[in-house]
DNA sequence: TGATTCCTGTTATAGTATTACATTTGCGCG
DNA sequence: CGCGCAAATGTAATACTATAACAGGAATCA
């Protein structure tokens, strides 16, 4: 997959269907289960490309009689997250669908702070000066965490600061 | 000021009294007030190198009488973070004293996992590869929130996972 | 079929943050 | 001086985010 979706338009069903076949086939593979509310959880994020709260998703699955307690979200979105196939933006404490999930991958975002959509990049944040740092000082990097916000082309040119 | 400070052993009290001198003659040079409250809300945070929520430092207010509810926190925090005299951590929901107030710059942390506590780099995140996507795809950076968590020199000696 | 493990349902509660409005303080200016 | 504005604080109420704890159900495998 190429590099930054999300700001541009797309095969957009398409897209859908491909990452949950991915995931799916994911999952078989490594022999853990992808659970009808599981999978709901990662349709419901898959449609936008923007960060949804838990409790936007929520309330997405008590509309559709799939649960109606916080736990339920939460622990769909952490089997998804710890999987790799959804991402949390710690900046906004919500969460996106992976763009390119079965790769393991360390992710970086842009997020639009006008339209609130959230484009998925790659980083290599620890090898850079970040990681110079850490190795000076013998600090040992085992996740990071790279968000940039700003203004997404789409809203640029729409005047509004 | 050199680079990670934070996980090595410092004249702290020198330090505290130095930082607060600088954000001083800062708020002065800027024409903002750094108030009682505000002040002491940096003290505390310049206590420890480590992050505190936004409540525990609203507990160390309370026990010295400097305000009760959750906003007079909260608003201190605001001030200190707009002019960067104060960093928030999204992962940890927190706050850490600046170790180098009075420059503008592009703050990064390293994060023990383990003792919680945090030093501050710097970043040139919106420079590298993350910056090259966004200018191919016409998204305006604005801020980077560079966070790496891992295990701190000190904690990596100490057997524990 | 029974044991085990993983997943779900539900209640309750903890932790983080903001809105709204009343009051006070600092400060420039007539 | 004292009026008036802008900024800061005090306080109550509430919204938003997240987890603990435990009971029950479903899939898997011996």
């Amino acid at each position: 997959m190429p590099n930054p979706i999300g700001f541009s338009s797309h095969d957009h069903a398409g897209c859908i269907r491909g990452s949950v076949a991915v995931v799916e086939a994911e999952c078989a593979a490594r022999g853990v289960r992808l659970t009808p509310v599981r999978r709901r959880v990662l349709e419901i994020l898959l449609q936008d490309h923007r960060a949804l709260g838990a409790y936007e998703v929520l309330d997405r699955l008590r509309e559709e009689g799939l649960g109606s307690q916080p736990p339920v979200a939460y622990r769909a979105l952490d089997f998804l997250t710890r999987n790799g196939f959804v991402h949390r933006i710690e900046r906004l404490n919500a969460f996106v669908a992976c763009t390119d999930p079965g790769h393991d991958h360390a992710p970086a975002f842009l997020i639009c702070r006008l339209c609130d959509h959230v484009a998925e990049a790659q980083t290599d944040a620890a090898a850079g000066r970040l990681g110079q740092t850490a190795s000076q000082t013998g600090f040992e990097i085992e996740r990071t965490v790279l968000e940039a916000e700003g203004v997404c082309p789409n809203c640029r040119g729409e005047a509004s600061v």
